[in-house]
DNA sequence: ATTATCTATAGATCTATAGATAATGC
DNA sequence: ATTATCTATAGATCTATAGATAATGC
């Protein structure tokens, strides 16, 4: 009789046909919208469908969202949010404080490819909110993007004033630093796009040492 | 009296209001589309919208393209088939052969930072479509993103084998070539994000270096 | 005479709302 | 009693078409 509390999970399949609680729906609706404005971006995705996807009607999504923008930002903000990344940038800042450079690389390299295959979903959204020049993509960026490379860009022309990284503007080399790592998850969990048979980890350690390579003076970097 | 043929160009203010030739109005209407598309993506842009932009009514567009993604697939098709990469795929091949590895890096870094910056809007149009799981996007990647992926990798084998570049795995070697550059444009041309003050030229020429230590040796790489 | 163009509109689709219904917690 | 839910539908928007009109080339 006392059955268990039924998965407020997003894939519930079939049978689940138990009411939710305001608060276990919205956050299924939110789950859902996710995967959807993913895969087709904002106006590419019919409120009909995320509820369907729900398995319920368009009427309920309205009552937690008033609007399709509003479930849009609804996302954005929530991720925005509990991004973490500040612990990890307090983490980046303390590597860089004790000069290791190939922790902070590898660090960084480990961090954009896991973060790439854990929200995958959403890194894509994202990626369509930036490209429909969605306010809150610009936002991100101001509140992540730019601290981030002006981070690495302040720890470039340090070590290059210490005679450590290669000469020449800052700018090319934070770009050097992370770019492989970005293109690679972008390729891999954004478009499916995966040329190397490389093991994960090791694509992990084998980026990350290319990108040292890149930016370190061309002395012996021996390990 | 002999007026001169007044131009059909995309950016026909006022005034303009003569007929064009079926030809150059088709030709109007790709040019319109490409930045609308490109702007908005497939289902973000209306085909009032396209027509609004050459100053004509919705009934012309459908006459030249029955529909909206007959429109859409013949900008795609246009490009791919101009996009004129087959001859510098045989530039890069003959400096392969000459093994000069850094012509190859530098040319590919150009030929990139070029392309971007000379069709933005062609360029974020085709993201759009990679997102959108259009087929022509994919069609695109067969043609020419997994040949060049395919003779960066025998090339960056080769030149492993004959103790020039870094050993490990090919895959990882070939995203630190091309990544720098290709991350640089999409950030410059297609968001608009452009974090160094470098000029264009010295960028290139920096991105391409950074590259290059990046998959050389660690023995004396001097210019 | 040919054909580029416009006006008007059909038909489909999509967001959003109103009011009725039924499952839940007390 | 409360509230999650459904049904039905309004109103807006969007693609696409049909038929009339007017500018062009001959």
């Amino acid at each position: 009789m006392s059955s268990p509390s039924p998965a407020p999970a997003v894939a519930s399949p079939v049978l689940a046909k138990r009411r939710l609680s305001s608060e276990d729906r919205r956050s299924q609706l939110i789950a859902n919208a996710i995967e959807m404005f993913s895969r087709h971006g904002f106006s590419g995705t019919r409120t009909r469908d995320i509820a369907a996807a729900c398995g319920v009607s368009e009427g309920i999504l309205f009552r937690h969202f008033a609007t399709k923008e509003d479930l849009y930002r609804a996302i954005l903000e929530l991720h925005a949010n509990e991004a973490g990344s500040h612990e990890w940038m307090r983490e980046m800042k303390r590597l860089a404080a004790a000069r290791d450079d190939r922790a902070l690389i590898h660090g960084m390299t480990s961090h954009i490819l896991k973060s790439f295959r854990d929200n995958a979903a959403f890194h894509r959204l994202m990626l369509y909110a930036w490209l429909e020049g969605h306010a809150l993509a610009d936002m991100a960026h101001q509140q992540f993007g730019l601290p981030m490379f002006d981070f690495l860009k302040k720890y470039v022309t340090l070590r290059q004033r210490e005679g450590v990284f290669r000469a020449g503007d800052a700018g090319p080399l934070v770009i050097a630093m992370y770019a492989p790592a970005l293109q690679h998850a972008m390729n891999k969990n954004l478009f499916g796009v995966d040329l190397c048979q490389t093991d994960s980890d090791l694509m992990a350690e084998q980026l990350a040492d290319l990108a040292l390579a890149a930016v370190k003076n061309g002395k012996k970097t021996k390990k």
